[in-house]
DNA sequence: CTGAAAGCGCTAACAC
DNA sequence: GTGTTAGCGCTTTCAG
């Protein structure tokens, strides 16, 4: 049953018009109660509902937004941060009655094929753009403002929309930390500079030392780029120079960090002193445990639905920027408990 | 500029009518070539393009598929196989045209909610279900056959299309390689026997310990749920009951057991053998890297594409079955090297 | 080869 | 309150 009914079909059966059972259907509230009655009992009945692209068409609404994951996050798609992503966005969608699309471009002629069409065809309210770099062509192509759109993470332009985790304000947090706990030659596993998060998160590591009257030793820094595989070679980098603490600027690569430690013979965190950055449920399990900056990946993503529905509605307007506030956890990696019992400073 | 305009404007700029200009976008032999070139011009100044829903009201088809993640998955996704999955799935979609709609349902009361309002909305042209359990409830509901439909993994029913791997072939594999190097104490860490996955990786095994004389011992044998910290606790168990060597059943879940030898003091290789199963990426950066069979994951999301684009345009029926093949890829966790050069048997 | 006309299923004035 | 009438932008006969 179901399906291929129209709004006509079901008039005919209740008798009444395609117009009376348009109003009952969208709860409009000029319809005879006695006559909405029979109208229900119908599409109970039948199993009728709607269908949505005529609907659409006509209303110029779909309820269709766009999750658009750009080019060479193949890479990056290892990191179970895009997994959490995309169930916040996706939980929220739901629960705004939201379809989400999904566009995954591997690589630049995808993108440069796709995204037109994505944009221009006219199925989507709204998009959510994540992972993006900068000088991004993509956000270049889609500033234009065609379409709403909420940026997970912060853009370097202007005037758009976007939620970011308070990537400085987290990353100063780590740097004091480590700075009140006595450390002194305090490096960093930075994330890659053509990202906002990489900046934010170094700017605000070298504030937080700068609070402390610390100052970051060229040496004891080197980049990685989100990976596993990459903060296991910065780490070997630094190690070189004897650091006697660490801020790696996501969990992923503090777990390759971990593995560059381990392999040095070096222990953590009686040797040296790690913290790292996102919270991932990964940073619990490791050896040890990772001390880590929690940002609120889940939530960003629900916000971000719901930041992108406002706009879409017209009851907000660009730029809507917001900052998810973060969290440091502590754990067994930076050495706290030991270094404050021993009384530090 | 694009948006907003249609056939009729094209055709006004182009001094023809919208019939014409209908032929020309949708690639149509009967159009004089001159005509052609000139509607062809003005689409490519003014960016036109059409409008999907206009064009799937009429046409009846949507282009866009659905890809279904049922309840309970929130754990699963910590599992990198989904983003493999995800990926292997949407580049085909983007490959073969089709819009890729993803649904994640949390729950099983979210599930109810949003299936109907998903298949019955008339927008997707057809799903791809993963995930599923044994009797999921879910499969029930659409086994009716309302809409086309794939499945990514072997299902307990009859009659549905799907795609999966050889698992049965795969563990067997593993059992017999383990037999080959000369292990006789061979255990498991079995996948959930609530999925088909498990079963079939199981009796895959047992049948290839089978070929070689040998029998799975009950006190070697714990299964897990395809967590981290599934595969640790179901290796401890095992430990306390020497095997020489184990089969863990999915790459994530050996990460976790190769975290219990180590804490009990077991080297692997060569205090216990290990192989597990998947060929994630994960699998090759572990200590020691980890023999495996590598499942075609990225290829069995886009042969689910494809097969359901066959299904929807009519050229295939239900039920539409295709089994990828597995490979043994031998790395260090197996200690085959060092076996054979011993002289095994 | 090309245009006119009908209609996909729905919503939204507009009359009654 | 309820039916009638236009379209939304497109494809598709059907004439010419």
């Amino acid at each position: 049953m179901a399906e291929n009914l129209t709004l006509e079909d079901i008039g005919r059966l209740a008798g009444v018009s395609r117009s009376t059972v348009s109003r009952v259907v969208n709860d409009k509230s000029n319809v005879n109660p006695e006559v909405r009655e029979r109208v229900l009992a119908v599409i109970e009945r039948t199993g009728y509902s709607p269908n949505v692209l005529a609907r659409s068409l006509v209303s110029g609404r779909t309820g269709v937004i766009g999750l658009v994951i750009p080019s060479r996050v193949h890479a990056l798609f290892e990191d179970p941060y895009f997994s959490r992503l995309i169930q916040g966005i996706s939980s929220a969608s739901n629960r705004a009655g939201n379809t989400l699309s999904l566009f995954i471009f591997q690589n630049e002629e995808e993108e440069a094929a796709l995204y037109p069409r994505v944009v221009t065809s006219g199925v989507l309210d709204g998009l959510i753009l994540t992972a993006t770099r900068m000088a991004d062509p993509l956000l270049a192509r889609m500033a234009v403002g065609e379409i709403p759109l909420v940026i997970v993470g912060r853009p370097d332009v202007e005037g758009v929309s976007y939620v970011d985790a308070d990537n400085r304000g987290g990353a100063a947090l780590a740097a004091t930390h480590l700075a009140d706990c006595g450390y002194h030659r305090i490096g960093l596993v930075g994330a890659p500079v053509s990202t906002t998060a990489g900046i934010d998160r170094l700017n605000g590591f070298v504030e937080g030392l700068a609070l402390r009257g610390l100052t970051l030793d060229p040496d004891l820094r080197a980049d990685g780029d989100f990976s596993e595989r990459s903060g296991y070679v910065a780490m070997q980098r630094i190690l070189a120079h004897q650091p006697d603490a660490v801020f790696v600027a996501s969990d992923t690569m503090a777990i390759g960090a971990l593995r560059a430690v381990r392999e040095a013979g070096v222990d953590v965190p009686d040797d040296m002193a790690l913290v790292s950055f996102d919270g991932l449920p990964s940073s619990e399990r490791s050896v040890p445990p990772l001390t880590t900056v929690k940002q609120p990946v889940t939530d960003a993503g629900a916000r971000a639905v719901e930041m992108l529905n406002e706009l879409i509605a017209g009851e907000a307007k660009d730029p809507y920027i917001e900052i998810m506030p973060v969290e440091l956890i502590v754990r067994q990696s930076c050495g706290s408990a030991r270094q404050l019992a021993a009384g530090p400073q």
